[in-house]
DNA sequence: TTAGATGCAAATAGTTTGCATTTGT
DNA sequence: ACAAATGCAAACTATTTGCATCTAA
């Protein structure tokens, strides 16, 4: 969505950081494959799109957009590499398989009002927010039953 | 708290697992910090605990309650080493300043009936969620201002 | 013009592995 | 008794650092 990406990138604008090549083509990475990508998966898709775009800078770009709340790493598959994922308008939410590691996202989330207590209460001002819950898929709980 | 410890380790038992020292090492290490610890902090707690036990199996200890819902790894301090947070009753809510990486912690959820509808429209079984919110807090508004 | 960002390659540090041995049930 | 889990140390791999150079504003 053009939208989001340009409104991505005024914030970079907006808090001072400069246009870079390199934040730019992480950021058209992440974008090409909505949501979901180790940073692993990162570094690959940004080399094969620059080869001169340098490993560092990837890692320095994914810690600002987290910092910006762009991104938010988390942990999906192994325990070493995070897992990035975009925060269009500032959340996301999703389902993890404990059991098989499949991911189901679901948009739906009443945390407005949540968002503003704790804002007024704590003296907080908040721009973001992941919501992940943690059981089991379908076929998990079908073999689970199968198994016993 | 001796109840909550003990159904932690109800859960272990149950999903068949056995109950070795290093685990309940582990398990005592993260119940002791109440909650947000470091991979390194739990090794470094662990080896003072009983330096007997091999960074291996505090690994995959940690490995083995995360996929339990005992806990969690999140991406706090630096973007290398989880932090795993306890969930106790399978949940955990905190705020994370995305400033100065303070983490505030709170109860209040009202993620009840979104886990039950969740669960009847995408058939899944649900064990626990974490819920984090990123924004800045009082301090580092405050700097923020003066800054500018 | 110049503070901020980059690319490089070496250094670091966290995590996993394979396997012989031990242990919980 | 025996599958499951451990400890060890080596191997691996992701990430960071320092610095000279470059570039967006």
């Amino acid at each position: 969505m053009l939208e989001e990406s340009n409104s991505r990138i005024e914030r970079l604008r907006n808090t001072g950081h400069k246009l870079t090549n390199a934040r730019l083509t992480v950021l058209r990475a992440l974008e090409n494959h909505d949501g979901h990508m180790t940073s692993t998966d990162v570094l690959e898709a940004v080399t094969r799109m620059d080869p001169e775009i340098g490993r560092a800078s990837v890692f320095r770009a994914l810690d600002l957009f987290t910092q910006l709340s762009i991104i938010r790493p988390t942990y999906i598959d192994s325990s070493v590499t995070p897992t990035y994922v975009l925060m269009p308008g500032g959340h996301h939410h999703h389902i993890i398989c404990t059991n098989c590691n499949r991911v189901i996202e679901f948009e739906e989330c009443k945390l407005d009002q949540l968002e503003a207590e704790l804002e007024r209460k704590l003296h907080v001002r908040l721009t973001g927010h992941l919501l992940e819950f943690y059981g089991l898929c379908e076929s998990c709980q079908d073999r689970a039953k199968s198994d016993s």
